[in-house]
RNA sequence: GGGGAGAUACCAAAGUGGCCAACUGGGGUAGACUGUAAAUCUACUGUCGUACGACUUCGGAGGUUCGAAUCCUUCUCUCCCCA
């Protein structure tokens, strides 16, 4: 195949969907969603899932398409894109990719190392022992079982400790062993664009979304998913906060305010993972001639 | 009118003579990131400086003391109780 991939990311309330679809029409092409939290089924109203008008005006791709109970994950959305890109990339010269997920995005663009599947009943006999018996003790034991990953692992995040030692357990092989430290090669060129507006500006479009939210109807769907709320694909902001509501442990108004602060910062973390060495073009949303146009000249065969 | 409590950095709040530029939390800023990634984790957050450090802070003014956010006097403001 060939063709390119055009990536535009950004943090949340940008409106990177609606520039996303402005640009998809100049091109007349389609949009692969990279955001790991609309690919589910269940939720629509606090993940920010585009509109049945926008949904219309461009077909998305991997929006709303598997069920919160499955397991998913960078790896396999990597896999699906790739798929999906091979159809598209025999009827479209150029493919949009819009989202907020920058590993999902990085899993795409550069690829993923193959681990080996584990049993969940080890990572939960894990979970367990880090709550028992804390940090320190699985930190040393790495140490024994794969002294590599001891060496690179962030020794203080539980949650790579413990996935380094799941794997190093399970196949008897360090956790290291798996991983290749390169990047793979993609057949198709990759135009990387993102999206930031000045801060407080952000800020407010936050706020306001998250009351638009609560009018849409945020409560209700939490309400509906609340049998759901164990897996990890709803450890969400708006929807963590409104448990802890339903909860009664903070009232709706706290909850809401709690789901506010909480969405500033994730943008601050989605906008460090942008910013990650100059990798990205950046614009401002508003100006998607100016991307059309940037997209244009670095289109291969238009060499300028 | 009488009695009591309190004013600490962006916010909340600890500190009650030296270990205080001041605990902690929130907020903010920056960063990390190979399968939960909207997860998880880290650093900084009075001013100046890369840093050793220097300088100005704990409602205002004065005082005691070698030394005060901490003690005294007084002023301003806030809150609570009794009238």
């Amino acid at each position: 195949m060939n063709g390119t991939l055009v990536v535009l990311g950004g943090p949340t309330a940008v409106g990177k969907t609606a520039c996303g679809i402005e640009i998809a029409r100049h091109f007349g092409t389609e949009i692969i969603s990279a955001d790991s939290r609309q690919v589910y089924r269940e939720t629509s109203i606090g993940t920010a899932v585009p509109s049945p008008e926008e949904l219309k005006a461009v077909k998305h791709h991997f929006v709303q398409t598997i069920s919160l109970e499955n397991t998913y994950n960078a790896s396999m959305f990597e896999h699906q894109v790739l798929d999906c890109l091979q159809e598209l990339f025999t009827r479209k010269q150029l493919v949009l990719m819009v989202g907020g997920s920058g590993m999902y995005i990085d899993a795409v663009c550069e690829g993923i190392d193959e681990l080996p599947g584990t049993d969940p009943r080890l990572r939960k006999q894990l979970l367990k022992r880090f709550e028992e018996e804390g940090l320190e003790v699985l930190t040393g034991e790495l140490k024994e079982l794969d002294p590599v990953s001891y060496e690179k692992v962030d020794l203080k995040n539980h949650m790579r400790v413990l996935k380094a030692l799941e794997i190093s357990l399970q196949t008897g092989k360090p956790y290291s062993s798996f991983l290749s430290d390169s990047i793979k090669e993609r057949p198709f060129g990759i135009i990387r664009i993102a999206l930031d507006m000045e801060r407080e500006v952000l800020y407010d479009r936050i706020n306001q979304r998250v009351e638009q939210m609560m009018e849409a109807g945020l409560l209700e769907e939490v309400k509906r998913i609340q049998h759901l709320r164990g897996y990890t694909a709803l450890k969400t902001v708006g929807y963590r906060e409104l448990f802890k509501y339903l909860d009664g442990e903070v009232s709706l108004e706290e909850a809401v305010d709690l789901i506010k602060r909480h969405t500033r910062k994730f943008a601050r973390k989605q906008l460090t993972w942008f910013r990650k060495e100059d990798r990205y073009r950046w614009f401002s949303p508003d100006k998607p001639e100016e991307i059309i146009h940037w997209i244009d000249k670095h289109l291969p065969g238009q060499d300028s």
